[in-house]
DNA sequence: CGTCACTTTGAGACGAGTCAATGACCGTGG
DNA sequence: CCACGGTCATTGACTCGTCTCAAAGTGACG
């Protein structure tokens, strides 16, 4: 799955075309985020990429694999916080706050490449679309947060599993990497009681609990969705909070719905 | 409580002091700001301020009062997904993303400044300190959603509330309106069940549970928070992530903490 | 002085956590 | 080639935090 020759300007490319989809550019700005500097790094699972409280330098393009960002506690628990797959650019942010709150943390085998603050600063500097376009990017991840956040408080095991899955399928698939009811995930159910704020024994009795609907199969370091419409049924998931294209969002479809299956 | 004269300037005078803390600004930079065009705006409780799914085309600065922002499932639960106080500028992120994702609400009587996003516009464009210091404070809103979301996930309501009440008093100091173990606060119950994920049935019992340890003294739309270190002490409060001053948080204590009771 | 919004109380149900053990898989080294 | 250790997935029995439903109490305001 995992390709072995992994070219800058390949990587940069996709970062480039998914951004240019909500934020513009012109011929002059995308040559220059094409013409970033940057350092390929690899990582197996559960390394991390930038340690917590960490002064970050550089900024970090997903190539290949799945990344968390994790907030821990001393005692050891911990919360997954933003999921990055290829083509995000996650850590854009420390651009402007530089000290990391959290860890960020391969969650499979990862190709990342690395790009100097310095470098983003300059192009920033000298192209205000791309100012704009990289704090876009900052508010669209916080408008995820904001829904992982409703999830966590109002939805229940099932529902936010669900919901989860869809994301990541929609995510990669307008990334360009993967159809989003057919993609590799190498997480483990761990990662995903992480991310979902519960524990790994529930996260196993809730993927059962899905399996069992027939929706979706999930194991073997895969997801498979049989049938989308259900699954997204049950998430109540809309994505117009990805934000994906250019506000394509009409006012009246910007809500986001409560899953069918509570009545 | 609640002010009957409020000067444009003042209020404006209060949001650059709190900006420039993070994201120094020059007397230009400074001057720009304050010469910014706003209406005063007064709204009661429970008013919306931005309707979800509204094309948002004005900012709105936070002058005297609290407002919540919303994330609403059709079958009327909702998500409170972050809380303004004075000298905040919520919706700062419909700059570069117009669409409102959830709504805006007052959580009390409020006083507000709406700022169209032209004039916004206009002096980012001019002065590359003030897009950086708006992305900015974009960045530090999501890393409060990030340990927001951690919370939830991750310690039980009592905790959540302690942290709560904790976060809302050093916000009202670092504004410069309140002492943060004194403050008013006109929220109710359920607002704070919709921001902790709560209902508001188990947000009246977790307040007793609190007030029984005598550390805080909360109703009468008042918070008086008389030991402070044993509250932070419950929640695991450390304010690093508020990123109130630039950088002044050392890599190692850049962590958050478990709550002690939990040992 | 009644209405309305908010707070408080009680009893019972349920979702998710905890603890502990077993099973499946996989890379590694003898 | 197989025994080993490690990580991850699965299962069972029991506990506990929080929700639900319902009702009553409080206080502000017209």
């Amino acid at each position: 799955m995992q390709r072995l020759t992994v070219s800058t300007s390949e990587a940069l490319d996709r970062f480039i075309s998914r951004v240019s989809r909500r934020s513009p550019l012109s011929d002059d700005e995308a040559a220059a985020l094409l013409a970033l500097p940057a350092t390929i790094q690899r990582a197996r699972g559960n390394a991390d990429i930038v340690s917590p409280g960490e002064l970050v330098e550089q900024s970090c393009l997903v190539v290949d694999g799945m990344l968390g960002r994790f907030v821990q506690m001393v005692d050891g628990r911990r919360q997954i916080t933003a999921m990055y797959v290829a083509g995000d650019m996650c850590d854009l942010h420390s651009v402007v706050v530089p000290r990391a709150d959290g860890a960020l943390q391969a969650l499979s085998n990862v190709v990342v490449l690395r790009i100097p603050h310095d470098d983003l600063r300059r192009i920033a500097k000298r192209y205000p679309a791309i100012v704009e376009a990289f704090w876009r990017d900052c508010v669209v991840d916080a408008s995820i947060q904001s829904v992982w956040m409703a999830n966590m408080g109002r939805l229940d095991a099932k529902a936010r599993m669900a919901h989860l899955l869809c994301e990541i399928g929609t995510r990669l698939e307008h990334a360009g990497v993967a159809k989003r009811d057919r993609f590799a995930f190498e997480a483990t159910q761990s990662h995903l009681a992480d991310a979902l704020g519960l524990t790994p024994v529930h996260v196993n009795r809730t993927l059962q609990d899905l399996r069992s609907t027939g929706f979706v199969a999930i194991g073997n370091r895969r997801v498979e969705i049989s049938d989308w419409a259900a699954l997204a049924a049950i998430a109540g998931f809309d994505p117009a909070y990805l934000h994906l294209d250019q506000d394509t969002v009409s006012a009246a479809t910007a809500w986001r719905h409560a899953p069918a299956s509570r009545a």
